[in-house]
DNA sequence: CATTTTTTTGTAACCGTTTACATATTCTTC
DNA sequence: GAAGAATATGTAAACGGTTACAAAAAAATG
């Protein structure tokens, strides 16, 4: 009844040598002999013989997995850029452990407790706000972590990403340029987020520069969902005195904002110009295509996975890592019109 | 230098009793007097243990893991799929391993080597087409697997889904009872695809059923890219004789033939009518919003999580589930117009 | 209160690998 | 061809928990 499966011994007497000589062949195949090698790589494969992790990762404190803690996977950039990740990963034989922590960080930290628990070899984390408890659980089991979706080169811990309050900035400057004065945010949930914060910041930044000032009413938060985002349209879209432009925070939230102006008869950009960012895949394909903040979140990514196979092999990686972002001016953005019927 | 983490032995003589009773601690703390159990509980926490998964699985042969092996993440469908079945595994105290195949069956194989020899509880697949020898790893290890977005009532192993064959055919149907005789479509790869293929069939079904036949020019097949579709769309409506209606594989391929049709001049639906399929959150708010087939896709993976845990814990679950799914009628699809450009 | 039953705790073997070290084998070199 | 060096293989002790079984303690019974 048992299946009783194959373990090392059973290869090892089946070939007759001592186990020593199977685990070899396994993990460095190049300190046996190549004909006792193909012997018992041959036994290996007719008894359908399977190394089993637990005892492997238990005797040799290694697991070539890597974990990876994201708010949600339902988010086009993280659902992107997990799949460069576990591509990249794949190829260096490393497996993917994957959790999401819905932006809670308390969650976040007992998933990474749970991670650790099963021998994860590094740690990718989104963004930077993480507990003081969970520095201290890396720390003290000395795995190494990567900051995704963001750049601190002064910070002690790795990064990788580009510098959002930055990148915010160009985009208002952008808008700014084109003539606009009456500029309105929609962003992100900013608790516990700290790309969203960042980006409005930077918007914030920009403004002041040009001694504007993104009054209260025109600031508005949203969830990831085109439904919260033409709500904040319809509210912005009610008040008084309207905006001529409007940044968001991402994407999703730009082309709800676009599909609630033109439901209420606005003309994008003749009447408004809505700016994103992240640039995801169909954002070119919209009418009217989108003009947004371009990330390349495939290397983002892989880089982050990449610094962490460096890291454990021992190579040097660089700690901190920023990517090029790029103004992708398109259609849904253009100078103010005097004749708009919002002016 | 060394870190020397706590073990249970620590624990143990911290608390000045066996590592049993550690161990029952924390595995049936019901077992143990409750004035101990706190005792230990309270040096768990000071000592700041973190039991090792690796030593736990070896010895007692369980890893409370699931895996899952889906062949993209960059796929809206599986995206929120996925973030659904790890809500409910995290509630049921069970950790997701995801790994994604590209579509390939030999990689889907090795993955899955890969996660029986992490020692998996049980697993997860999307859809139907596995190689024999997975099977028989599966079947060997004694591992309980589920294929999701299938329903294969007649099939020995579990499955959850829809039975994607009868879904288009209905969807098919709603066209032709339109009034469409004149009918294309744009279908997602079915090479190593059971759903796409099933989709396919189901329309053929539909349109013989009504003396109608799909001409290998109106069949067209696409990656899961606007891309791709808006190419097939562009194939699709500069043949000499053009459909009425097409019937897209997904939500995706349709919106990618809406907006290439629009960008030619042509109205949807007035001109051309666009069926989707799944019903993504976003299908509801595009201009047309998209007449697609609703899939529950949440309920369809948390129900595969619950089936394993349930099989784990060794009550009886059933062993096929068929998820419903509905017409949803939006503004793509019209019955067609004699007045058209394109008749 | 002695005896039996039940509950709690301890002992130690075992899970299936890896790997330091010892030993055997093969290759150089003179 | 013997001595020494280099390489290949074997031996056996970890790795850090779990759990069957034994022993001790507590509770129930007559």
């Amino acid at each position: 009844m048992k299946a009783k499966s194959v373990g090392i011994r059973e290869v090892a007497r089946h070939v007759g040598v001592s186990t020593a000589s199977i685990s070899r062949t396994l993990n460095n195949p190049e300190s046996v002999r190549p004909e006792l090698r193909s012997r018992i790589d041959a036994a290996i494969a007719s008894l359908g013989y399977i190394p089993d992790a637990a005892a492997r990762a238990l005797s040799s404190r290694r697991t070539r997995t890597i974990g990876a803690i994201i708010p949600t996977v339902d988010n086009a950039m993280f659902a992107r850029g997990v799949e460069a990740l576990q591509n990249y990963l794949a190829l260096q034989g490393y497996l993917l452990l994957l959790a999401t922590s819905g932006y809670d960080p308390e969650v976040e930290y007992r998933l990474a407790q749970n991670m650790v628990s099963r021998g994860i070899d590094g740690l990718i984390l989104r963004g930077d706000v993480h507990t003081e408890p969970l520095r201290r659980l890396l720390a003290s089991q000395r795995i190494p972590f990567v900051n995704v979706g963001v750049y601190h080169p002064d910070k002690p811990y790795a990064s990788v990403g580009s510098n959002n309050e930055a990148t915010a900035w160009r985009a208002c400057r952008y808008i700014i340029e084109l003539g606009h004065r009456k500029i309105a945010m929609v962003a992100a949930i900013s608790s516990h987020n700290d790309r969203a914060t960042a980006r409005a910041a930077g918007v914030r930044r920009a403004l002041a520069e040009s001694a504007l000032v993104l009054r209260p009413s025109w600031y508005i938060e949203v969830p990831y969902h085109l439904d919260d985002a033409r709500q904040a349209a319809r509210a912005l879209l009610s008040l008084p005195e309207q905006p001529t432009a409007v940044v968001c925070g991402n994407d999703v939230i730009a082309y709800g904002v676009i599909l609630e102006a033109e439901r209420r008869g606005l003309r994008v950009p003749a009447d408004l110009s809505v700016m994103g960012f992240d640039d995801l895949e169909w954002s070119r394909h919209l009418r009217p295509s989108l003009t947004t903040m371009h990330l390349p979140t495939d290397e983002v990514w892989s880089r982050a996975g990449e610094y962490l196979v460096k890291t454990l092999a021992g190579k040097p990686a660089a700690l901190h890592h920023e990517v090029d972002v790029a103004l992708v001016v398109r259609e849904s953005t253009a100078k103010p019109n005097p004749e708009s019927p919002v002016n």
